[in-house]
DNA sequence: GACTCATATGCTCCTATGTGCATATAATAC
DNA sequence: GTATTATATGCACATAGGAGCATATGAGTC
């Protein structure tokens, strides 16, 4: 929540636009699923995480060893549309689709096998 | 036109947020009626606008003396997408009132008075 | 306890960005 | 030409931001 320039401030970099999209119109995913989706080293995924909650984008919390990710659901109505629209212009770029073709891909095994992934 | 990190960028600044706001929804202003609605000196202004240029939010011509500046009619949807989203939310500071208060009070002697402003 | 997995963070380096002042440029008027 | 008005820009300074590496923390497992 908070102040709008900030907010624009954290949307203003590649690497938080694309974990934005990834987290938007989804409930949530944790650290390592954006790490595999983006092929962005680990403290990076991180750093920038911390970035976007600052600016309130999104909010945390822990489960086991995985730390969750989500859009905030705190935002007005007013910073959604903001978030939207940048998605919208976000889709046009050819990482998107990318992105979204591997974080299927390493979210379908934890899905499937029911094996003790995010638990 | 082109990135939208870059375009953002020019976003996140409070100063060019509210020339944003003054933009939005008018044909075009000259860089003095944006500094005396803004109350921001005159070289901070000419920066300011250089960034949204360079980031394809705004173009300039010149008309004798003054530089006129306008939302880039060549923006796509998309982007008049974001900017639309992010003037809405911005809607909320304070600042916008009184920008615009300023901004009418400026605009109307160079309308009314047929002096030469802005010919 | 020791070990492993998932994530965060301290540190350094480098580059980008905003501010303020003074000054340059460009167009017009005289 | 000089003077004036409107706007841009060079420079110095301070501060913020991101990348990369190593390491710390935190939560489970054995």
């Amino acid at each position: 929540m908070a102040d709008l320039p900030r907010m624009l401030k954290a949307l203003a970099d590649p690497t938080r636009l694309r974990i934005v999209q990834l987290l938007n119109g989804r409930k949530e995913l944790c650290v390592c699923e954006i790490v595999d989706a983006l092929h962005v080293p680990q403290y990076s995924v991180s750093r920038h995480l911390g970035v976007l909650k600052a600016a309130g984008l999104v909010t945390d919390w822990r489960q086991g060893r995985w730390m969750h990710y989500a859009l905030n659901p705190k935002l007005s109505d007013e910073e959604r549309g903001v978030v939207a629209a940048v998605c919208v212009r976000a889709e046009r770029e050819t990482t998107a689709r990318r992105d979204r073709r591997r974080l299927e891909k390493s979210l379908r095994p934890r899905e499937e096998g029911g094996m003790v992934q995010c638990p």
